[in-house]
DNA sequence: CTGAAAGCGCTTACAG
DNA sequence: CTGAAAGCGCTTACAG
């Protein structure tokens, strides 16, 4: 910076303004030092930046412990984060645990409970945005759960079904009792009564939906049978294979995610496609606007997934 | 820092000595210093230790534009990176142009060409470590593609299949040559002709997959097909059925990635799985190493791929 | 084994 | 619109 300054015969202040606020830099000066930067391929010590301004543009991404990073939601998640956080300029690292020996300008969580979030909250004094978020007074980026299963449940209907299964993910979380929510409203708007017999809860794996379907086929009428994960989804595919029952046209099963799995079935799955890149490309973004605009009001966006209509569903067979 | 020193009754140079050389301080006074910084609750500023130091503690990850972030193989890759880093406390960002507007201590690279290599070594100052490599003088990591080839093809043959196709993806890249030479190699150490006759050449898309599937089993009688990827082998799949044959027992199809595709077919897929989160591990550990210690010599690490057996593949129907 | 001094490369008020 | 001075919080030789 010293040398870009004495080749373009100014102070060094005057080259940090053209860095910062060009605006307030006299054109002609302004373009003989940006025309000396670039000769000189002037690069900043962001490290001298940062002790000043007391900015390290590095991120922190809370997932929780629980969370297998190769889990393909995780992976979408980190993927649309790291784009929309790198293409800004900002590096970032994914945290498990609470301990850390170095400062960070912003956090980015991930299923966190509320617990955790207030935690986060009071003992990092930075900007917090949230993905599958538990509190209101903080900024956060989700995916409209609730509609996403209304649509879906709504889909089914306008096809002929009626006798409509469920098989809940069993976690204690907020896009779980969306999804139900969903369900429940689309049910009722159609005049369709809601049975408790239909339901079946089970741990998110293919072998659970498996044998979850089972039991609904032998305890119900079911025509159509709609998952909360493609990943159950699947399992039941594989239970209505053995239970002699075609797919769709004995039973129409729909699952939730869409990242990509539930085309190589055969048939494909019908699913809600969660666009959870295009999540983590929000949440950067909304973090980065949050950290350089710190009196931004609360921002909170909803994204709606996305029904796609696949081969495992069909017309219900009267 | 000032405030630790002057509660402990030393200087800041002890302070930091603590910090970073902590066995040339005696050790009463070490105790006494660390016990202030907890109680402190001390935080060191890495923007003033990397301005003395020129340590960022950031990485760059670069991957050309051509391969998209939410493909599995990046994705693995990047999650596997990211994992790397993150517990050794290093940030990343990933750059898939030249420019950029901040420093960084290492590099590494995912599948750049020789080309884009050396201009990385000439421009950027700082380590570089590669996956898929295409020059010797590097650090890098990859996945043994010669020996994962020359595993699956030594397994076919050990169940009787002597009439092997292959599907190649047309790209001129390293790991397609030393794949086509693990196939050759097995074939020649069991005394069988490599006919040109059933190699396709495809762009490695499901639907391709499908048409040269098509093409080799109207025009050869093979009884086993060795696709270069899984997408490759579920086009594969999709032809065998439409050809009326049944798989495994009239055609055997293997496949390679094995990144969690493989498992969602019907028959699941035979395959060659890379590890590829475990290689993004490896980077991370690998660059460390070379960032904290210069003078370490080349490090080359080939990490073996595992032949997985799956339902695709049973023995030659005589 | 410990400390006084200088300096890393920027930005922030404050003047003019 | 531009500049002189101070300072951000550390570490690096150099002494002792």
């Amino acid at each position: 910076m010293k040398e870009v300054a004495q080749a373009a015969g100014v102070s060094t202040i005057t080259v940090s303004r053209v860095i910062n606020t060009p605006e307030i830099v006299k054109e002609e000066t302004r373009n003989r030092i940006l025309k000396v930067m670039s000769e000189l391929q002037y690069q900043g010590n962001q490290a001298a930046k940062a002790l000043v301004t007391k900015k390290t543009r590095v991120v922190h991404i809370f997932i929780s412990q629980n969370i297998k990073l190769t889990n393909p939601f995780a992976m979408h998640f980190l993927a649309g984060v790291s784009d929309g956080l790198s293409e800004r300029h900002y590096s970032f690292l994914v945290r498990r645990e609470w301990d850390h020996p170095y400062k960070c300008d912003g956090i980015i969580t991930m299923s966190v409970t509320a617990d955790q979030e207030n935690l986060i909250k009071e003992k990092f004094d930075v900007p917090v945005v949230l993905f599958g978020h538990s509190l209101p007074n903080y900024d956060w980026v989700d995916v409209d759960n609730y509609q996403g299963a209304y649509e879906m449940v709504q889909y089914l209907i306008a096809l002929g079904h009626r006798d409509i299964g469920l098989i809940v993910i069993n976690e204690n979380r907020q896009f779980v009792s969306d999804r139900i929510n969903g369900y429940k409203q689309a049910l009722s708007d159609n005049g369709i009564p809601f049975l408790s017999e239909r339901i079946e809860f089970a741990e998110n794996k293919e072998d659970v939906g498996y044998i979850k379907t089972i039991e609904l086929l032998e305890r119900t009428t079911i025509t159509a049978l709609f998952c909360m994960s493609d990943e159950l989804a699947l399992g039941a595919i594989r239970a209505a294979r053995l239970m002699k029952k075609n797919v769709p046209h004995d039973l129409s099963i729909a699952g939730f995610d869409g990242l990509g799995y539930e085309r190589l079935t055969d048939p494909a799955i019908t699913t809600v496609h969660q666009p959870v890149y295009q999540v983590g490309q929000e949440l950067a973004k909304v973090l980065v606007e949050r950290m350089e605009q710190p009196d931004t009001p609360l921002i909170h966006k909803m994204i709606t997934p996305e029904l796609r209509k696949n081969k495992s569903v069909f017309k219900a067979n009267h």
